[in-house]
DNA sequence: CTGAAAGCGCTAACAC
DNA sequence: GTGTTAGCGCTTTCAG
């Protein structure tokens, strides 16, 4: 059994091609009495309208291109879930495609979302964006929205997360509950977003009139447990031992967390630890203090960025950032004037 | 500027649509002087085929429909990442929705799956199929795939999780390191999954001659953290406590791991675990033994279902069993003749 | 080898 | 209020 058409609803209901149309979009008027017919043949025979030929006379499918790389990070998992949610409530589908690091999956990827004529694409995080990649979406006028990882480029607008600001309040509260030995451990800022988390890092000790020597800042060159654990081995022999660690991954957490227990060091009693992405934190032992991302609303805020551009595409490029919040958990002791880890 | 389209093309390069089609999906014979001048013309101006007309002449998106419960597990994120990565080796897409459990959403979900035209339809877990819901999709001959929860329904085919030998797996892997008072958490058997869970729970013990008392198994309504919380706050306090436990869910081992961290309980010299799904346990202190569901290949087998029913509707229902393993890590300690935590 | 022509199922003028 | 008609951009006979 195949599908019906509306031509076939019509020839049901004994009227015509348009009534039919006119009923299945609520659009025009039409009699009651005909009205009924056509809904009544409509549920008896489960019609469902055809979106491809609706999207061939309006150019428009009402889907959302969204790419993001390939992470095990349950962070972009959370952002195309957030975007997804959004989308849908505006009456949006969205089309996902993870990619890797390559040049040229990117490129078929964006063939393809330009193929299937969507409404806006959205890209989360890739880290190799230029300039001609992007060209297409540009000439064509499809609203782009870059996430996190991003790059500035005019007819297209950016969410970036203000990664600096978490790492300052991070590092920030371990100095309110007084830290002064501080580590990092994160990745090399070969990128923005890893330069402003160092950055934010060093204002915070800056400000507070803390030297941060460099045996303090240990980096690596992928977010992952197993860099965590590394991070650990390093950070622990350190002597003095720093009093606290903040860790720009959860993942990073674990990995150091694992240590600290081979070695039965407590937390926080025997050292401090401070998260960042506030993904896992909450499920370790013991809970630990995390800085949490703005997931949530993102979605949201990129459908915003996509419509207003929609309707009006000579904008000028906008930058809007996402906010960071610390959840305060146990990770984290609370120094008096003495004491020291 | 907006898109160009095929007859634009056949224009600049001095040819007719028919041929520029010819050249776009590289069929039919076109001459090497003339496919150049296409092919050049294609280039220079970023041409890209609209997948929508395309799609209106064969009624086929090359899409693929997958719902999703709304979960916080990343179990179901794997799924989804896994079925993306086997549709698009395949040249489909996947138009994924998460819906909650009510009746209604999945009903709207599955006309606007319907209204696009997918050529396949897969539905991960949803605790709340029947038949009627389904009626649209099977009338129209849609190949449809459940996933772990899943209705065994003529003309549809299934993937289900080995759960019955994943639980016998982790509480036999317990009996053979010596155990033999071990406690069981859980969720309620209220569905297929948790019965077989709980059922290879009592049919380890039993094959090893070892009587399950009721207080050793704790059941919850929910996977989650606190409930693993909880599982350990009753749990340990049993008199004499158990030497391991098996949690049917990782989400269930943060809890009660935190639970024995606050309470200086060692892993495993204090109290074996075991836990389930694989998706968080590597990640902890220590790292945990876990049960290994066969996730990754699970896109690539629901894409065969769904082929194989395409190319032969009247195909009768299948249903195929997706493999567990269980994952050893440090969370179970070997107890002697004479041992007992 | 190449092109003209007829739709796919729906929408939107435009008449009646 | 209702129906007729002309496409949307592509694929696919069928002639040349």
């Amino acid at each position: 059994m195949t599908h019906l058409t509306m031509t076939d609803i019509a020839r049901a209901a004994g009227v015509s091609l348009t009534t039919v149309g006119r009923v299945v979009r609520k659009s025009g008027y039409v009699s009651e009495e005909k009205r009924v017919a056509v809904e009544r043949v409509i549920r008896e025979t489960g019609y469902v309208p055809n979106r491809i030929a609706r999207g061939l006379k309006s150019n428009r499918m009402n889907l959302i291109g969204h790419i993001t790389v390939l992470n095990p990070n349950m962070l972009y998992e959370q952002i195309s879930k957030s975007l997804n949610d959004a989308a849908s409530r505006e009456g949006f589908q969205t089309l996902t495609y993870t990619v890797d690091w390559e040049r040229v999956s990117l490129e078929i990827v964006l063939d393809e979302l330009i193929g299937h004529r969507v409404d806006g694409i959205v890209i989360t995080s890739h880290p190799r964006l230029d300039e001609e990649l992007l060209h297409k979406v540009i000439t064509r006028a499809i609203p782009l929205v870059m996430i996190e990882r991003t790059l500035a480029l005019e007819g297209t607008d950016r969410i970036v997360v203000a990664d600096y600001e978490g790492a300052f309040q991070a590092v920030d509260h371990l100095i309110s509950r007084g830290h002064d030995n501080i580590a990092y451990a994160g990745k090399i800022p070969d990128h923005e977003v890893e330069k402003r988390r160092l950055e934010g890092y060093r204002q915070a000790l800056n400000n507070a009139g803390i030297s941060s020597g460099e045996s303090l800042v240990y980096l690596t060159d992928n977010y992952g447990v197993e860099e965590g654990r590394q991070a650990a081995e390093v950070l622990l022999e350190l002597n003095p031992r720093p009093t606290a660690v903040f860790m720009t991954s959860d993942l990073f957490i674990c990995g150091f967390l694992q240590v600290c227990y081979e070695r039965k060091l407590r937390i926080p009693e025997d050292i401090s630890l401070v998260g960042y992405d506030n993904t896992l934190s909450m499920m370790l032992s013991p809970p630990i203090t995390s800085i949490r991302l703005e997931l949530s609303t993102l979605g949201g805020r990129a459908m915003d960025l996509l419509k207003t551009r929609k309707d009006n595409p000579g904008l000028p490029s906008r930058e809007v950032q996402s906010g960071t919040a610390l959840v305060e958990r146990e990770s984290v002791k609370r120094i008096n004037y003495e004491g020291r880890g």
